[in-house]
DNA sequence: ATTATAGTTTATAATAATTCTAAACTATAA
DNA sequence: TTATAGTTTAGAATTATTATAAACTATAAT
């Protein structure tokens, strides 16, 4: 019952020596089906939640900092109080919905951008990702 | 000399009455020639610069708020930290300098989408601005 | 014009997400 | 096995923002 090594390699990796903590925080994280978009706050209940092992707070905020870093999370901008983060990694484009507040991925081609304007001089683009705002 | 109208006419209908502090808040945003991007702190450095007539942080926060309520402002969702507003309310895109932090209009028809998701049931798309993360 | 009242300004306190600190612990290399 | 560099943690600090409440003011009614 022990196949760490994934999230061990990925703790390495991003330049962290694979704790307990830390390794429960990848799990967490990278072992699900789905993609998963989170705020801190909410992979913190995750964690922390009923009888499990305990996290403190600080080692939540700094491995996910280095996950980011290490370029296993990206982090979504999206809400005015709170950080999101995504466990798809891959160039993609979300829906935010404004009621539920949860993000949902759109696939890179379902969004067509037949024109893009040139980037000042000097400046190249970095990030070129579109956050459609919903609601009921 | 006197030639408020305009912002006393834009703070009734955002709800506020015209007072001393609120007309002074609305000539630092309305009577510019170009497009003002600005954070509350930096709003705050223009209206309470040297020598001149002192207003409040509170009185700042809560008039940008009611003129982003109103529409007068609009807020722009680029950065973890720092609300961003615009004066520029139509419907338009930004390049956002990830090093200057200094977002810059782009207008609407340099972004053409030929492909855009259909929303999920029952949600309707509410905004679709892209911004465009640049850097050198 | 005077006054009553509802609305406003302000300094300051509270809040909340995030980051920092430093002491107790632990993974790892020697 | 041990030394050391790295880690965890509780709690403190920071920072943007929002709330509070007492002193002030715009406005409508007299
Ligand atoms: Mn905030
Ligand atoms: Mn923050
Ligand atoms: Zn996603
Ligand atoms: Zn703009």
């Amino acid at each position: 019952m022990n196949n760490n090594q994934a999230f061990i390699d990925k703790l390495r990796t991003s330049g962290l020596r694979p704790t307990k903590q830390r390794i429960l925080i990848a799990k967490n994280l990278f072992e699900r089906s789905k993609t998963f978009h989170f705020t801190v706050e909410k992979l913190n209940k995750v964690i922390n939640k009923k009888g499990s092992a305990k996290v403190s707070l600080a080692t939540i905020y700094n491995t996910v900092e280095a996950f980011t870093k290490a370029g296993y999370l990206k982090e979504i901008l999206t809400s005015k109080s709170k950080s999101y983060y995504d466990t798809n990694i891959k160039s993609h484009h979300h829906f935010y919905d404004e009621g539920t507040k949860e993000l949902t991925d759109i696939d890179y081609n379902q969004v067509k951008l037949s024109k893009v304007p040139v980037p000042p001089k000097g400046k190249k683009i970095k990030n070129l990702e579109v956050i459609i705002r919903i609601q009921k």
